[in-house]
RNA sequence: GGCGGGGUAGCCAAGUGGUAAGGCACGGCUCUGCAAAAGCUGUAUGCGUCGGUUCGAUUCCGACCCUCGCCUCCA
């Protein structure tokens, strides 16, 4: 059974009850990378928010039909390939299995299908010719095909553009001589020598497919010509979007997307991430810098509502470094208080709150923010509860399940202890010896050797805890 | 020029027509050999500025200031 949920819909720019086509079912596409690099994490701000979608859609009882495509081609995987003298398909394929490792590391869900553009061509060359059937799509002389945007009046829908303006743009492509119109963009682009032997066969000749028809042509292939969700980072809303409206509702005659998520962009220091200015940091950079997977899932998920800026800074990070500390240190005392083994969760009214007010504010428009407030007041009260021994053994059960629900669908995960190294182990005991007979100087000097190998030591009732810093 | 997003404590960030979640940082206390962790507690009479509507606005309206983004292939 399904629970009612609320989201942005960018295309009528208000939030809106979302109404699946064929409940419980969620049909999601989302436009994936460009295989030519390894993701930053301004990418990866975009994936982490759009795993939270699917995350809440199915803690809310539907069934995700989820699919991302891989471009693993275009002009600059192509110019990769090229530079570094290997096949375009060898060339992509490192960055396919480093954007899925990356996404492991940030614990993100990998979606039902992850098709490559490449494998799906006739698909798009079909599409493409439907388009030129019916006169929304023409080719020019040398053999590439473009959209004819004045065969579709709605264009501009999804971002309020209008084509005055457009055209009064300053960036307009203004090289192209055989388009038709400015604002035309391409289906199928005739092969270059700059392409080598990157190309394939059409009834225009050589060439490969524009970047807009892949998804349109994987979306309808997929999941159908008409979908629940649309998603991706908010530059896509123009002219990618738009343009994939546009051949879809041309060649189909109805509407290609319910409801447009877009994620708003990620900034760094308040700025906007350049290779000029050395601040486009990969997820393997924050990695290097001593931060972990989880840390940086945090800082994505709490810097900001995915609808609106999230400036990332080192502050930033060592802030969620310490917040997921806390909630591991939770974590860890509620384990270590053995909750009963229970199938049933027991009632405990605390937990059924906390339960209530995290979905609410999941459900209206994905707040992780508030629903992060919910968890962290339920730590609080608590952890103090805990530290009182007041709860019964199933009402620690109760607290514990209240983390699995919460965090099926924050994906922090759980702290994972890692193994005690020998070396640490030892001089651990030998720093319990020291307390033991009062020679504190030791002791603390055993705690400093301790920490410089990375590691902590907390003295409880229980004796010595062990954790890696 | 067109379209849109922001301006809330030292930093980050929710939020609502009735008197401001949460995280981080900081101070005090409890606990501790000392720490750490945790708890208790203190930090915005204030939510860009000026007007207006209202019994009452940070929240609605108007003007203005500042800032960010998009306007043809960048998540």
């Amino acid at each position: 059974m399904s629970e009612p949920i609320s989201l942005y819909n960018s295309m009528s720019r208000a939030v809106e009850p979302l109404r699946p086509l064929a409940p419980p079912r969620v049909s999601l596409y989302v436009c994936g990378p460009t295989i030519y690099n390894y993701g930053h994490i301004g990418n990866f701000r975009t994936y982490v928010a759009v795993d939270l979608l699917r995350r809440t859609l199915t803690h809310f009882g539907y069934e995700v039909d989820h699919v991302m495509q891989f471009t693993d081609v275009d002009d600059k995987t192509i110019r990769g390939a090229r530079e570094n003298g290997v096949p375009l398909k060898q060339f992509t394929s490192q960055f396919r299995e480093a954007f899925l490792e990356d996404a492991k590391t940030l614990n993100i869900e990998i979606p039902e299908r992850t098709p490559n553009a490449t494998d799906h061509i006739p698909r798009m060359v079909e599409l493409i010719a439907t388009l030129v059937d019916k006169g929304a799509a023409y080719a020019s002389d040398d053999g590439s095909v473009y959209f004819r945007i004045a065969a579709f009046p709605k264009y501009g829908c999804l971002s309020h553009l209008d084509l005055e303006n457009l055209v009064a743009g300053a960036r307009v492509n203004q090289d192209e001589y055989e388009k038709e119109g400015v604002g035309d963009f391409v289906l199928w682009k005739k092969w270059t020598v700059a392409d080598g032997d990157v190309g394939w066969d059409s009834p225009w000749g050589k060439g490969r497919p524009g970047w807009h028809i892949e998804c349109s042509a994987l979306s309808m292939e997929y999941l159908g010509e008409e979908i629940d969700i649309h998603g991706g980072g908010t530059d896509l809303r123009f002219p990618h979007h738009e343009n994939e409206i546009a051949q879809s509702e041309a060649a189909t005659g109805h509407t290609f997307v319910r409801s447009w998520f877009h994620v708003e962009h990620l900034l760094v220091d308040g700025q906007k991430m350049s290779k000029s200015l050395g601040n486009m940091y990969t997820v393997r950079d924050v990695l290097a810098r001593g931060y972990t997977g989880r840390e940086l899932r945090y800082a994505l998920l709490s810097g900001a509502h995915y609808s609106k800026n999230l400036n990332f800074t080192w502050q930033g990070m060592d802030d969620a470094k310490t917040a997921v500390a806390r909630i591991d240190e939770w974590r860890r005392l509620v384990r270590n208080l053995s909750p009963a083994a229970l199938d049933e969760p027991p009632l405990l009214q605390l937990a059924a709150d906390c339960l209530n007010d995290f979905n609410a504010a999941l459900r209206h428009d994905l707040n992780a923010n508030k629903a992060l407030g919910v968890l962290f007041n339920f730590i609080s009260t608590t952890n103090a509860g805990l530290h009182r021994g007041q709860y019964l053994p199933r009402e620690i059960k109760a607290i514990d399940l209240v983390w699995t629900a919460v965090d099926a669908v924050l994906g922090l995960g759980d702290v994972t202890e890692s193994s005690v190294p020998a070396e640490v182990q030892s001089l651990a005991e030998q720093r319990a010896a020291a307390r033991k007979a009062k020679d504190f100087a030791a002791s603390d000097t055993l705690r400093k050797q301790i920490e410089a190998l990375g590691w902590k030591v907390k003295d409880t009732p229980k004796g010595q805890e062990l954790t890696a810093a």
